[in-house]
DNA sequence: TGCAAAATAGCACGACCGTTCTTTTTATTG
DNA sequence: CAATAAAAAGAACGGTCGTGCTATTTTGCA
């Protein structure tokens, strides 16, 4: 069952090319054709909003600092989502957009089993390493979010679960591949893979303790030297 | 080397009896005998202000909202600090000190190595799993101030890197036990003990995933079964 | 090129924020 | 009990917040 797993992290797969938010780049450049204006700078915005969002948190995230940043009126980028609600979650759908970019679909061209499962691991710790002066909206949010219900914590919870659940099903993968031992937890070894990006994200972003990406990689090795071969149970 | 460790991670060990914080009672009740009436009253505003912190935040406590609880004048709640960050680093202190008679202290009765660490774990474990409609402070308090110096942030990392140290060397004295594999990476097997406590405060917490507590101490019987023989380094 | 529509600016609102200053109430002590 | 110190209240400040409303500017199209 659940054979084949293509696009099933994706909400939208981006056309590639002209992008509907400039991935890094400044303020609008050249007219993009076949959009108006206003997806444009609605992009721009999101783009900055990200930035603000991954540094001072999704509930830090002002209007007024983001009109600043977008050298715009506040009640001019207030008009393109309706509400700060509405904005925190345009935040969540691009910061989810990339993160599937930039880890996910990568992942996917390695063969099904241990090499994609490894793939999957190995995308992820390096952008929350990489991304350690800028934070992980993931972990951030759940923090903000964990018991302010509404629909900005349901749009969350909704892209980090979509997210837990593809690599769960690496996991799942691996198994049927034979690539782990067959009574092995599929569900634990997720919960501990979780943990190690926790722990990373923790001790390198917060603690600056050197050599937590090590300690995070040699962490994942140890997980699946357990899970390879069936353990001993002592 | 570091034969005994009585009190390290102690800041102030308490009278007990007649402390200085009322743990939960409602609005202070008889007087104390040898306080002011003043240390009281810091003192229960500090607990509201505490439970108001592991709900909201400690970025998220305001003066206004505390008052309120308090049934008092916002002036009268503020002049007790001098300043938000005043009260903020008060928070933490009084966390700080909860979390040792909680987690620490019962744990020393246990005898060193094994036994001990595993108390620490455990008592640890507890306390996230228990709290998970109030929230870890150490955990909230570092995603709000990852990237935010100030007094609040050292105050806050100075409890953390406390407790993890004094964590640390309860694993130090297992191996020394022989309680261990001799060749047991200690710093290791704490960034992975904390990996499992962070995915616990997560799953359970944000995601309200069901059966995460069974999956941490799963967890932890895992790593311990990993460092108490000697790894087939695969 | 001119006109409708979309995008942005400007302004004001009520609410809450942390903080200061002054006054009143309460507690402590000789 | 009176004198003094401590604690709490009250009011006001400048600031930022999200969000309406109404102009003005800019854009896209016939």
């Amino acid at each position: 069952m659940t054979l084949d797993l293509p696009t099933d992290l994706s909400t939208r797969r981006p056309a590639k090319g002209a992008a509907a938010a400039a991935p890094s780049g400044a303020a609008a450049g050249e007219p993009l054709k076949g959009q108006q204006k206003g997806q444009q700078t609605k992009a721009a915005i999101v783009d900055a909003a990200l930035g603000l969002a991954t540094q001072i948190g999704l509930e830090g995230l002002s209007i007024g600092a983001l009109a600043e940043v977008m050298r715009m009126s506040k009640s001019g980028v207030f008009a393109h989502f309706g509400s700060r609600e509405e904005l925190q979650i345009s935040v969540i759908r691009e910061y989810h957009a990339r993160f599937e970019e930039e880890v996910f679909y990568p992942a996917l061209e390695q063969s099904r089993g241990m090499p994609r499962l490894q793939a999957l691991v190995q995308n992820w710790m390096n952008r929350t390493s990489v991304e350690i002066d800028s934070g992980c909206l993931y972990i951030s949010g759940a923090v903000e979010f964990d018991d302010r219900p509404g629909p900005v914590r349901d749009a969350l919870a909704g892209s980090v679960q979509t997210w837990l659940a593809a690599m769960y099903r690496a996991v799942v993968q691996a198994k049927q591949a034979g690539h782990l031992a067959q009574d092995a937890d599929e569900h634990q070894l997720a919960f501990e893979i979780h943990g190690l990006i926790l722990a990373l994200h923790y001790e390198a972003r917060f603690l600056k303790t050197p050599g937590s990406v090590a300690r995070a990689n040699t962490g994942f090795v140890n997980i699946l030297a357990r899970y390879t071969c069936t353990p001993k149970t002592t």
